[in-house]
DNA sequence: AACAATCGCTACACTTTACGTAGCACTTGA
DNA sequence: TCAAGTGCTACGTAAAGTGTAGCGATTGTT
């Protein structure tokens, strides 16, 4: 699989379009709700595994991968893996679906 | 597959949490590009599937049953398929996601 | 020095999901 | 009556995800 980063195509669409990107990327199992759990705070690699259900290695590591290259995640020696202010910006448009989630869930 | 519904465990998590639902659902290939795909307006199954590159009509129905069931999209008699006022919310915060990802590649 | 316990992974066989093409039954309009 | 559009379903193939085992490296403990 080529790197994913924006300006590239992406499955499903060749625009290179950042929205694209951002799409497909998050469109891979687990991709959301391990950003999603990274939110609190950083998180080693078996950590961050055991939050995300027992997720296998292999696609967390996938994951992870794709995160980086995208400047979302970083990993910091004695800390494990983290958001990148990029990736925190993120993490906010995620804490908003999920007051949204909430109320949705309410009605 | 069971139907997937707040307060319902879904792939990865038990607790029906309503953002688990949603993390679980939007992380399936081509479920947020079909949401992205009609906030314009409502589409076609043939025309939503031209608009998502051609998507597998398989796929396509499949997720437009999940959302359908999620309240987040519906069919309308001579219009296709919408999003439901619910969906048009999530579809804001897919229109600020956009942005944000504009702003990202700019940097 | 020896041991256990962590770390971040990788290998591999298996199951599930997605893809791509074909085509069906139905309605609408010419 | 025929063409064109509707919303799908079937089915074989390819890709993605799962689950378990375990490696090499570091860190702490006895």
């Amino acid at each position: 699989m080529t790197r994913k980063a924006v300006g590239q195509p992406v499955r499903g669409s060749n625009s290179g379009r950042p929205i694209m990107v951002l799409l497909d990327v998050l469109g891979q199992r687990w991709t959301l709700r391990i950003l999603w759990e990274l939110i609190p705070g950083p998180l080693p690699f078996r950590g961050l595994r055991e939050q995300c259900d027992e997720v296998s290695p292999t696609v967390l590591n996938a994951r992870l991968r794709a995160l980086r290259e995208l400047g979302l995640v970083d990993h910091r020696e004695g800390q494990g893996y983290a958001l990148t202010d990029r990736g925190r910006e993120l993490g906010e448009k995620l804490l908003a679906l999920n007051q949204w989630a909430d109320d949705w869930a309410g009605r």
